[in-house]
DNA sequence: CTGAAAGCGCTTACAG
DNA sequence: CTGAAAGCGCTTACAG
C-alpha cells in the first residue's frame, strides 16, 4: 500500500542518504584521458548499453594529461562516490600504480594492461601482425609506418607486431621509414600527422610501396596527401589504417577493426563481477582485431576479403 | 594541525555523507541521446574543460530513445544526485516538459530550445541560410538537400533556413530533390544515407547541380558516391556539409562550423549561475555557425574564404 | 510480521 | 574560539 502510493507519486529515494545507509552505491566511475575520441565514445556506448539493464549510474572523470589522470583517479577512488572504477587507456605505473593498488574499490583497466589488475583490451600486437601479413602476402617489399606518439602504448604494440611479422618474412623495416607524428593532439592519432607524414614519405627519393598507419585518422590524412600526388592508392601505394571508423568504409580504407562495443560491455560485466565479489583471480580479456580489406590495398591478393561498399 | 595531517594522508570526505549533511552536491548531470557522436563528444569536452576548474563531477545518463530519455531525465532529476542537469538535443514536450517544469534543480538545454528554459544552441536556421547564400552567390540553379531524419529538429531548422533563403533569391527547391535519410542510425546523420541519397540524385534524368547535406557524415558518404560517378566535385557538382568534423578539411569539404567546445563550456557556466542563484530571467544563448569554404564548392566565387589544406 | 531506534559519515548551528 | 550535539534522509538489525 505505502509502496504503491510512493510508486504512483514517482517517489525516488535520495541517493546520498541511501548509499550512506546502505554503505554501498550504484555508481560506476570511468576515468578517461579526454573524451573527444571515437574509440572512447564507442566503448562508452557499449558500456552504457550494458549498464542500461541495471540501476547503475555512470560518473565520468576526464583528464587532459597524465597528471590530471592521477588527480581524477584519486577523486574517483577515494570519495566513496562509486562502487567500482574503469580506467581507460593509460599505462599503470608510478603514482597511478600506487593509487590503484591501495584502492578500496575494484578497478578494471580498459584498453590497458597490468599484471595484477583485471583488464579488457584489444590485441594491438596482433593488429600489427595482421597488417604485416597482409603486406607480406601481397608482395610488399618496402613498407613504412605512420606512427602516433611514441609513448602511446597501443601504437607501440601495433608497431612491434608489425615489425616482428615483417622480420619473419625477411622484409626489412627501415628506421627512417617509421615516421612519428609530432602533433600531440589525441596522442598523435590525428589527420594532420598522417598528412604531413605521408607528404614526407612521398618526397623521398626512395619512397615506400606501402604504409601502415596506427589509426584511421592518420590514414585519412595520408589518403589526402596521396590524392595530391600522382600515386594511385591501392595500386602504386598501399595503405592500412586502424580502428575502422565509419568513414573508413567510405574512403575505401583497409583497416583493423576492434570490437569497441564489446570492450565496453565486457568491461562493465567484469567490474560487476568484482563488485559483487563473484570473480576470483585476475582476469585479462583480450579481444582480437580483424583485418577488413578495402580499396586502399586492392592490388594485394591475400587477406580477409572486405566488404566493398555495396550498401 | 588536524587539517594538515588529513591533507598529508590524502583524506577525502565521503561524498554521500557530505552532500547529505550539506544538503547540496557537487555533481552535474548530463542527459544525452546516445553518446557515440562527434558533436556530443566535442561539447562534452568543452564542458569538462570548464568543469575541471571546479570541484564538480559529471554524471552521464545516456538514452537510446525518447522513452529512455524520459526515464533517464527522471533519474537525473529526482534522486538528489546532482545539483543541476544539462539536457542535450531533445525536443522538450509532453512528458519531458512536465518533468523539467516540476524539477527541483536547474535545467539547461544544450542544442535545444524551449521558451521557458535556459538554453544554449547553435543557430541551425542560420547555417541553412549561409549554405543557400553561398549557392545563390555562386550561381547555383538547381540545388538539392540530403536530409537527416525528418524529426530531427536541427536538420529541419537547417533545411528551413536553406529553403527560405533560396526563395529570397528566386531559386526553387524542388520537393523531390529533398532526400531524407531513412537509415535511423544517429538520427540519420550517417555516411550511409549520404551515399545512397547521392546515388539516387545522380541517377535522375534531371540531377541537381549542388547539394546541401545536413551533416558532414552524410556529405562524406555523398562524396564517395560522387567519386564513383563521372562528376568533378567542386566543378560540375557542389557540396556543402555541416559540423566541420576534423575530416572535412582532409576531404576538402565546404561546411558549416559550430563552436562545439564553446557550447559545452557556456552550458556549464550558465548552469553554475543557476545553481548559485546568480542568474535571473530565462537566458537563451545562440551561437552562430560559420561557413568554411573548401574544394567541394571551389568553383563558387563568393562566401567566406576557406583554409585550403596548407598545414 | 510490524514499528521504533540506531546508525551510515559528515556539517553546521549552537552552547559553553 | 572550541567542542559536543543534532540532524541530513535513508536502511537495517532488532525489540516487541
Amino acid at each position: 500500500m505505502v509502496l504503491s502510493v510512493a510508486d504512483e507519486l514517482g517517489y525516488q529515494p535520495h541517493a546520498s542518504a541511501r548509499s550512506l545507509a546502505r554503505r554501498r552505491t550504484d555508481v560506476v566511475s570511468a576515468v578517461i584521458p579526454m573524451i573527444s575520441n571515437y574509440f572512447f565514445a564507442e566503448v562508452l556506448r557499449g558500456l552504457q548499453d550494458r549498464m542500461a539493464e541495471t540501476e547503475f549510474d555512470l560518473l565520468v572523470f576526464s583528464a587532459r594529461s597524465l597528471d590530471e589522470m592521477a588527480v581524477q583517479l584519486d577523486r574517483a577512488l577515494h570519495r566513496g562516490r562509486s562502487a567500482g572504477v574503469l580506467v581507460f587507456s593509460v599505462p599503470i605505473a608510478g603514482e597511478l600504480e600506487t593509487l590503484v593498488e591501495k584502492a578500496a574499490q575494484p578497478v578494471v583497466l580498459v584498453d590497458g594492461y597490468h599484471a595484477g589488475i583485471d583488464s579488457i583490451s584489444s590485441d594491438n600486437r596482433k593488429g600489427g601482425i595482421l597488417a604485416a601479413e597482409h603486406f607480406a602476402q601481397g608482395g610488399i617489399r618496402r613498407p613504412a609506418v605512420l606512427m602516433a606518439n611514441r609513448e602511446s602504448v597501443p601504437a607501440s604494440d601495433r608497431l612491434a607486431g608489425f615489425e616482428a611479422r615483417l622480420r619473419t618474412h625477411g622484409i626489412p623495416l627501415e628506421p627512417s621509414l617509421i615516421v612519428e607524428n609530432r602533433n600531440p593532439l589525441n596522442d598523435g592519432y590525428n589527420e594532420q600527422g598522417g598528412y604531413t607524414g605521408m607528404k614526407a614519405l612521398l618526397s623521398r627519393s626512395d619512397p615506400p610501396d606501402a604504409v601502415f598507419a596506427t589509426s584511421d585518422a592518420q590514414a585519412v590524412g595520408a589518403l589526402e596527401a596521396l590524392k595530391e600526388s600522382s600515386r594511385s592508392v591501392g595500386v602504386d601505394m598501399h595503405l592500412i589504417g586502424y580502428d575502422d571508423l565509419p568513414i573508413a568504409r567510405y574512403v575505401g580504407l583497409t583497416t583493423l577493426r576492434q570490437p569497441m562495443n564489446d570492450i565496453g560491455g565486457r568491461a562493465f560485466e567484469l567490474l560487476m563481477d568484482r563488485m559483487t565479489g563473484t570473480a576470483n583471480g585476475t582476469v585479462h580479456t583480450v579481444f582480437s582485431p580483424t583485418l577488413i580489406q578495402r580499396q586502399s590495398t586492392r592490388a594485394l591478393a591475400e587477406g580477409t576479403v572486405g566488404e566493398g561498399i555495396a550498401l
